[in-house]
DNA sequence: TAAATAAGTTTCCTATAGGAAATTTTTGTT
DNA sequence: AACAAAAATTTCCTATAGGAAACTTATTTA
């Protein structure tokens, strides 16, 4: 099954590198900063959260200061002593990747066509980049799990609903089900998974990856 | 519409500390051991690893094996030196939040009932908790926006799949839109949303929130 | 307003981080 | 197996981090 991890872990490593992108362009120049915006937030003074860290008020004044880099020890007290966690050090990365207002409607039949040897899929809301799911509407042309040259694995879960017809769900560490249209089914996909019509036609099936 | 975010917003609660839980869990005390699989996964020598990040190769060594705790400039040498960034110096926090291999089935009508003035939902997939998407399955009662109080709003993105019948959706920034069957559309929650059903049944669609 | 207290900063000293060079270990070649 | 080269580690020295105490500033109280 080469086909369908393939078309799906490329727009994944897509998300996943803008992901990074995002990240990088963080300010760690400015940990001092945080922490005292941190510290005030919680309303403590620096002996306060000198107990609470167990770091000497002058180590908090100074790093508060930008007087010293904190060793990376330090920097773990500092975490947990404030009860926060360590990209909170940092200020909040642009908002870049979390666009608001967006919205993409795909009109039926209209999806983008991706046939592969076993299945027949149609990709939704293709004009959105960087979405958390990825949904598709999927004929599902495999009749036998024999048509599958080996298990298909990949990061994520996947929700999928059974429109219509029939299917044999195979899971890697399950005994194979069979859903019945309206049925539905959400599996975590590292495991290995395949999918076959049992009805007369063609199952179509709603699927979801996240 | 206080119906709608209450459900969704108590499940995404649930979701937002479990997350919060798996980071503080991160063991932070094997920073060296990260640094050089890091390094080794990208076939670095010390020497190559020391040109990209303008460290010694005594201090990388001595990160490695654990001898010192780097100050945090250190640390941003290192990130940036590797192209990583600073979450992926932590150990992979366990997996207890990304369990392998779940499986849940919800079968036709079986799903657990949340009926409210404006939606009757059928949530999907209930058994598991901690999953990154909610799916669930709505006949949409509402007839005209008016029954709406207010918009709908909260974080995350929806995908929504009109099964049979047809609505209208409408989102804060755009004009409203008709949906037949077979229609589908994904938008950013953050906006205020509403669906009302146009046909002469009661629309269904499949609503997955991520 | 003066005095006391709280909060933050600086100084001094010890411990340790970080770099260059030396040494040791590992790997590759003949 | 011997040797050379590459890679990693350790040593030595300087710079700096971190803590305790002293000092300064800000706030509160009478």
């Amino acid at each position: 099954m080469p086909d369908e991890p393939h078309f799906l872990k490329e727009e994944k490593v897509q998300i996943s590198r803008a992901e990074a992108d995002a990240e990088a362009h963080v300010e760690p120049l400015q940990l001092g900063q945080r922490v005292r915006e941190i510290r005030l937030s919680q309303s403590l003074t620096l002996e306060e959260a000198s107990k609470l860290t167990g770091l000497a008020r002058s180590t908090l004044s100074k790093i508060e200061n930008e007087q010293i880099s904190p060793t990376f020890s330090v920097v773990n007290k500092l975490v947990k002593g404030l009860g926060i966690d360590i990209p909170q050090l940092f200020s909040e990365p642009t908002r870049g990747m979390g666009a608001v207002g967006r919205r993409d409607i795909t009109r039926k039949g209209e999806g983008t066509p991706h046939p592969t040897p076993t299945y027949e899929h149609e990709l939704l809301a293709t004009q959105l980049t960087k979405k958390k799911m990825i949904p598709y509407r999927t004929t599902v042309r495999a009749r036998s799990f024999e048509e599958y040259p080996e298990w298909v694995r990949h990061d994520g879960e996947e929700f999928m609903y059974v429109e219509s017809g029939s299917v044999l769900l195979y899971t890697e560490f399950y005994e194979p089900i069979e859903l019945m249209s309206g049925d539905s089914a959400y599996y975590d996909c590292a495991m290995g998974h395949a999918l076959v019509s049992t009805s007369d036609d063609d199952a179509i099936v709603i699927w979801v990856t996240a």
